[in-house]
DNA sequence: GATGAATGAGGCTTCATTCAT
DNA sequence: CATGAATGAAGCCTCATTCAT
């Protein structure tokens, strides 16, 4: 992918767009309004939509800004002295944490998983091979069920972020339940 | 709650927006425009809103009807000659199904979960109520981990529900592993 | 065509668009926003949006309203004590000050005349009847050239019409020779 | 009026502009978005403004490049040898033809008439002035009615050629009639 | 001078909800 | 009570035009 730079106006307004989208969306969820968007930013909604067209553009470019913080986690997880049960523990916090930094992320998450191309699908794709590789790691160890892939992984953590995120949530312990739950269910011995 | 009973013709109005609904919803997901369902069902916006003030009341009316059946599916289960942990993989099931049947409806079910007094909450605890009582039952038996509750049961099945319900979901294979982890989470013994 | 009377009052709104619809069109042209005339005759932009699905549609609507006083004309002059050539030159300027009613009103009148079905070809198609049957007189009396049909009266006339309804056109001597013209043309003889 | 000579890389974009201004008014019509137009000839938006100061500017200096050949056929027209009439019914097409040259050419052109001073009326003046030249030699021969003057023809061949160019207009038998109409109003006599 | 980013006023629609009939 | 018309706030997008780089 050759990106030419972007002129130093340019970048400063995709910049602006990208703080006020992080904002609005841990506010107001991800399909708050664009045109409030762009005005939050302080751009007209023609600047908002060169730089995305569309909402998902826009998701997709947030995501993968902090994609590259997760490819951070995931090395240094991958790197560290730690047995492959403790790595997998650790890699669904990070996961969830990932999943739920955004209110109604969850939702276009999931659709990316339908779909074969979307500006979602790459990014996704990235983290479930990522996940997958832990999870490999983890059955290899024996700490992983044998039916249990990256992307059933990853797909059990995403419903669980999207339950555990309802709105009036209890925090502490129902989350914590539901994350044992998950956790018995791919590292549990069945029968 | 006194009820005064509806006029005949306005008991009919709202029997005829419920089927409407049901179909609309079936076809489109639960958050088809309202003015549409008041079409298909031959009545006014107006005559919908005097019955249902909001959308909330509507799914909500809709799916006390349809718990009739939950709670018939329930009763019969309970009487069954199954051993618990049997009953609870059919209860799973049908919660599964019951959560599925219109597209779009888990988001409500999420939302009535973090919410102390709703539309929705009074049928949902009562749908709780009857996953807590197998899930008792199944920890007496010994076939379901300390730490799971009838809500988290609940929780888990949701989040996996609407997980697998992603767009073009590869149906078969993915779904199974799906629902064999979340099964592995409240059975499988840990560690 | 079966059209239920309209309730008292969407008749009242809607006359309200078609008087303001006249008023805006006459002074700002044919495509002037819509929005705007919304505002101007006093109803929200749905309401506006719920008598007339685009603008076409009001257009048709308004020329078809207009067209009752055009056949008036039509039928009175076919009945008038007047010889064939009196008729149409009288029909022609009936037919002129029709098209240029509304500024910017001859355009959608040619897009008709490309179309085979458009919410306005019907009304044309009407009017182009009415000049065929003048011209057929006319030619019967021997004063129309034989190759002018009602069609290419009715389009020469649009596209005179057009022509001379320039911006700032210097009304009087030179509208009265482009009129001339045409008179000449499907008269043939000059005087 | 003193214009400075322009720098070759000014003059090198003044022209890939009017080239592909040429290009894309021919598919899209003259009111095509500029956006595209600076795109399609390779410069930013400002260069184009740069250029010409909005559209208006632009479209005449594409006709008066344009005019060149319209000058050189009237020029070889003038010494043809061929008499009055013919003359004009030559000219009439090569009129016609020019002005319909890109689709939405015509609009400018009217409007051109109704002012005394715009970017156009130079050009049109020009042409007008052609025109009266063949009518007044046309009058002089006596195949050319009375009160046709240069604009009058003008402006009757401009009409025409709008409505002519409605949109599905069935090509052949009646743009032919159109014209025949046309000619014998300034000639008067038909055949 | 050239570039292309930014602007921002509108354009058209949709739909939950209210209210005249 | 039922009806369905009206409301009007948004939503998204386009494009002529200006201005920072």
């Amino acid at each position: 992918m050759v990106t030419t730079p972007l002129r130093a106006d340019a970048a400063r307004n995709k910049e602006k767009i990208l703080v006020a989208a992080r904002e609005l969306f841990a506010e107001q969820g991800m399909d708050a309004p664009l045109d409030g968007l762009a005005k939050r930013a302080g751009v007209g909604p023609g600047t908002l939509y060169r730089h995305f067209p569309g909402r998902e553009a826009l998701v997709a470019e947030l995501l993968m800004a902090e994609m590259e913080d997760l490819e951070q986690e995931f090395v240094t997880l991958r790197q560290a002295d730690l047995d492959a049960l403790e790595r997998l523990d650790r890699w669904a916090q990070v996961l969830q944490r990932w999943m739920t930094r955004y209110s109604g992320l969850p939702e276009p998450l999931r659709q990316a998983l339908g779909e074969d191309f979307s500006a979602l699908t790459y990014g996704c794709d990235m983290v479930i091979g990522w996940t997958d590789e832990l999870v490999r790691d983890g059955k290899a160890a024996g700490v992983v069920n044998d039916f249990v892939t990256g992307r059933e992984f990853y797909r059990a953590t995403l419903g669980l972020a999207w339950v555990a995120a309802a709105a009036g949530a209890r925090p502490g312990a129902e989350s914590e339940n539901l994350y044992r739950l998950a956790r018995a269910g791919w590292h549990g011995s069945v029968e």
